[in-house]
DNA sequence: GCCACATTGTGAAAGAATTCACAATTGGCC
DNA sequence: GGCCAATTGTGAATTCTTTCACAATGTGGC
């Protein structure tokens, strides 16, 4: 398979959360200007990102919407669920932890990890916080698949190559630090304040 | 000014970062090619970005560290602070509230909104939460800059109208619907389940 | 069966972003 | 003061992404 851009795969997981909206309203087939006008982007941009992966629609009709569900969510990987740990039990990792939209999709949270003491042994939502000693240690039946990283800087890249240790292959990053981890390992960056930023810039640019 | 891409914007942002720590440290000068190795980037990258906005380094030396990051700040228009309000009070809207990342750069959260009535009235670190039936009305001294939506996907577009009408600029937009709104006011969308599902299409990549 | 219409799939073109590569400087050393 | 080493700033080249535009279908009606 050759390298499919992530703004491509991006686009992806919007169209798959459209269509699954469209099967909801039961909408049997959809068009590509149909799915691009309510997901903000065009038709071709639609059908190129599509084509990639082989040839969905019918000329004429669109695409019919449970099949596509099907063929995107086989392509993005979600036919399987994922076994997920939460490393810092703060505001935002507790809630992320608890977040609907990760166990709709197949996001199990199995396990949040924490430093203080206060928060060892506390349950949230029904996922006891553990000692982060133990991390990579007492992770019944294995290892999971990703991990959510949402510690304060300093402790960020030795967590983060102690999960990698004990087998965590994805990592989504909320630490405002570049990881650095071995290239078989795929980091995601999340910052909030960098987000804020981007509108801080733009509103800047109206002031002139 | 000409456009310049939401990419480099980004990566000033992160640059913006970068360089507060290396001031912190007390360094005192830094090159194209320390900031780019840290920030996983190129040193070409780094000095195409900044070219877009001046000449800032000089030639054989690098760039005066407190002197970028005060052309970061005012490029980014961090020079001022930002009031910035919560519309929803969910695990996810109360957290970011909280953030500290926000305060430290200037981003000041003055107002939550929901509607639920068990939450109206109650404290959330300083901050009231509100009833979401007065948002726009009784913002006291004008407007919000800034507004974090945080609500269920199904009244995320009512109420970023009301937020328009009430005279916010910009939205960070965590519903997951495409928002629509005149093109005077910036949204920029995050939504975290898509986030994991990049990294659920990287590791469907590794299995075959 | 054939026509009119809608819509896909996709090469080619255009546009945007990144990387290359090197002349232009600057500072430091002797 | 002159030379060496380091590093910027930036056009040109390259690579990547999006958009265009149209031939190639399918469908539904009659």
């Amino acid at each position: 398979m050759r390298k499919i851009a992530e703004s491509t795969v991006r686009r992806l997981s919007m169209y798959l959360r459209l269509l699954e909206e469209f099967a909801a309203q039961g909408v049997g087939t959809v068009s590509s200007e149909a799915l691009a006008s309510r997901g903000g982007t065009t038709s071709a941009q639609v059908r190129k990102d599509l084509s990639f992966f082989g040839s969905f629609g019918k000329r004429g009709l669109g695409y019919a919407v449970p099949e596509l569900v099907a063929r995107l969510r086989d392509i993005l990987g979600l036919e399987r669920s994922y076994r997920v740990i939460v490393v810092g039990a703060g505001k935002i990792g507790t809630a992320l932890a608890q977040y609907r939209g990760f166990s709709e999709r197949g996001f199990r949270v199995e396990a949040i990890y924490d430093a203080d003491p206060e928060k060892i042994g506390k349950t949230r939502d029904g996922v006891v916080v553990r000692d982060v000693r133990y991390l990579g240690d007492d992770l019944a039946g294995g290892s999971a698949d990703i991990a959510i990283l949402s510690t304060p800087a300093d402790v960020a890249q030795a967590l983060a190559e102690r999960l990698v240790r004990g087998g965590v292959r994805a990592i989504l990053n909320f630490a405002p630090v570049q990881l650095d981890l071995p290239p078989s390992v795929t980091v995601k960056d999340v910052n909030m304040a960098l987000e804020l930023e981007t509108l801080s810039y733009a509103l800047r640019q109206e002031r002139e």
